[in-house]
DNA sequence: CTTCTACTACAAGAATTTGCATAAGCTGGT
DNA sequence: ACCAGCTTATGCAAATTCTTGTAGTAGAAG
């Protein structure tokens, strides 16, 4: 796991390379903004943690300039001050979280490990574009699912549907939940399409000894691989 | 994990009301800013979403009159409006997030996590999703309880009530406070659910040599690990 | 130790809600 | 207008919730 510390305050950043090292992280340093578009821009860091003070540039002049390049690392804000001005554009600008400084550094690792947790799940589900799950195979790139080597023919909305409780396997996803993400804003919960859809799908892609999608009763839907 | 939600939209309030409470949280729901001084000042809140935009007062106005009144409870502030300004007048009067409408479920979740989890420091709460009390495991993103490797099947309020017990563990709660906290009943009606419920939690999560949940005569109920 | 009282436990059943399947209505693209 | 896909509506079985009523119990008072 590896993180980039942007830090120009030699005191902060000895405490947060020796912290971070010690908890089993591998930590590069960089003091300055120019560096870091410059040289370690190209790397694939896991988290990357700015302080919002620097000398040659405005922290969140640099996390805009980041996230303009394309870098979708998770960022973590640093900052001496409790401005609400910076905290607004931090996060308006795309950090993913943030932090005053003075903190407790059990407060920096439980953030970082949020971040770098998300992080890890994305990788694991991004790349691979071909999902396997027992006899249920999904091709994300393809738009393809089959099952026991059966194509299985979905609609849009059922494919969303079975991605996103795939995304979230072994997780409890609330009706509420998605309804927001496969159905996009809304806040009419007067519908029962959710259960609708969950219907479809169990017909298309189950069998009677091959489940997947599972209920939490009063809560929502789990998938299970 | 109790939150107050205080907003007099109701398809809005449904909303957030179902989908929180589909994730776990122990939700109640308050229409008017009047209502929050009067009423539920009082009660040890671990969150506090407010809309800005509020029949009877501007959610601004009540923000600045709980602070005033010493409430440090996290704030979540909503709003329909993206104004840059009003984001500003709600962080400097002391909110601690701010999320404009519409937005995503998942989003709110996100930073109703983010601000509880900062509180759960403050108390030392151990922020893992599985618990284990002897021979009891809890896994909270699953919803599954299991009792020496057996599966235990838990009704929704079943399984609110255990959770509730388990956050208090150690602490004797009283039956009002669970009425409250499991039910949303902010009034004593002479009901005894409560102690119907406990009895249904007792038979399916304890053996005659494994007891979780004592009586604490005159006064409520107490979970022990 | 016995009695009394307030409190607690729990069984049984009524009332309500939930999840699911099916059917029917709706909509946008061709 | 047709069709596929989407949404709403409806009915039903099963699960859950809640009330009622009774038996049981702890602990204080005598």
């Amino acid at each position: 796991m590896q993180i980039l510390v942007v830090e120009d305050d030699n005191r902060i950043s000895n405490f947060l390379v020796k912290g971070l090292e010690e908890c089993g992280y591998l930590v590069t340093l960089c003091k300055n903004a120019e560096d870091v578009l410059k040289q370690y821009i190209n790397i694939e860091w896991d988290l990357i943690i700015l302080d919002i003070m620097l000398a040659d540039m405005d922290g969140v002049q640099l996390l805009q300039a980041l996230r303009y390049k394309k870098v979708y690392t998770p960022i973590l804000m640093l900052s001496a001050l409790n401005s609400v001005q910076d905290k607004i554009s931090a996060l308006d600008y795309g950090a993913d979280d943030y932090l005053t400084k003075p903190f407790h550094f059990d407060e920096l690792i439980s953030r970082v490990r949020a971040l770098t947790r998300r992080r890890q799940y994305e990788q694991l589900e991004t790349p691979k574009a071909e999902l396997q799950f027992g006899q249920l195979q999904i091709n994300r790139e393809q738009y393809k699912v089959t099952l026991a080597g059966q194509h299985v023919e979905l609609s849009p909305r059922e494919y969303k549907l079975l991605i996103y409780l795939v995304e979230n396997i072994g997780k409890t996803v609330s009706r509420v939940q998605i309804l927001n993400a496969v159905w996009g804003i809304t806040f009419d919960n007067h519908t029962n399409v959710v259960d609708v859809y969950i219907s479809y799908l169990r017909s298309k892609i189950e069998r009677e000894d091959m489940k997947y999608i599972f209920t939490v009763k009063g809560v929502g839907y789990m998938f299970k691989g």
